[in-house]
DNA sequence: ATGGTAGCGCTGCTA
């Protein structure tokens, strides 16, 4: 199973450059975050032509996550476990079932600055997810949180370190909520396969960061041991970086080899 | 150079 996941800032702007790289990459999950828009405005038909089932969260302007799959859709929730509808002020997470995989698509909120409130906020979801997965989740089943989690992970996840000193993204309470959720019984697909430094899936769209190559790779693919054992490829796709109108992040993708279905 | 660009939507916010 290809599992992917590509925070496209803005799917109005982006929606050509996501079925292009459908048609190419060919996902059989595909997560989005940043689809910046409501519901009825997420644009169905085109997924569903190309044979993928959809389900989408967004409130408007901001925020919005979605599944895309081509192997089955179900019991879609959004938000967190026990969240009441009422509660679910921000489309930052959407979960549904597809082929046997638990899939979240998770849009963690950016935290701005150190010590403002909106990273107070940051760390209280994060801490949010760590509850939804230790109620809602079992680390024995096939579980895969997909999404731009705005934390990169280690000091070979950024480009110049030592320029983000007191930044947001690298701060120790960040990578240490990242820990607790790898602690939960989470791996960390892409470092399956690569341990280099400077593999990036997110570059700032000004100062010609992307051809500089200061980017940072905070888009991630966190799966159970079950599947993380049998991944056999990852790719962040930075030719989807390149070109007309991309967004500001890199679609990211792995391979799951079938087998972890076979229970005891 | 404390800069720069993109998206939304129409003013300034968010990233």
């Amino acid at each position: 199973m290809r599992i992917a996941t590509w925070n496209v800032n803005s799917l109005k702007a982006r929606l050509p450059r996501v079925e292009e790289w459908l048609d190419y990459a060919q996902p059989d999950v595909l997560c989005l975050q940043e689809t910046k828009m409501a519901d009825g405005d997420f644009p169905a038909m085109a997924f569903a032509s190309r044979g993928y089932e959809a389900a989408h969260h967004g409130l408007g302007r901001w925020n919005g996550v979605a599944i895309l799959s081509r192997v089955g859709l179900e019991e879609v929730r959004a938000g967190f476990s026990g969240q009441l509808p009422e509660q679910v002020t921000e489309a930052r997470l959407v979960s549904a079932t597809c082929g046997g995989v638990r899939v979240a698509s998770l849009y963690v909120p950016n935290g701005r600055s150190v010590g403002s409130e909106h990273y107070e906020a940051k760390l209280a979801w994060l801490d949010s997810l760590q509850h939804h997965l230790e109620e809602a989740c079992d680390p024995a089943g096939p579980l895969a949180l997909c999404g731009d989690f705005n934390i990169a992970p280690d000091d070979r996840d950024v480009w110049d370190p030592s320029s983000f000193q007191g930044a947001t993204h690298v701060s120790e309470p960040e990578r240490q909520a990242l820990k607790g959720l790898l602690s939960w019984g989470l791996v960390d697909a892409f470092r399956t396969r690569y341990d280099q430094e400077g593999l990036f899936s997110w570059w700032d769209y000004r100062a010609g960061d992307f051809h500089q190559h200061r980017g940072m790779r905070i888009d991630l693919i966190l799966l159970t041991r079950p599947l993380a054992e049998r991944v056999t490829f990852a790719l962040i796709d930075r030719f989807a970086r390149k070109g007309k109108q991309p967004s500001d992040h890199a679609p990211v993708l792995v391979d799951v080899a079938d087998g972890w279905r076979q229970g005891p």
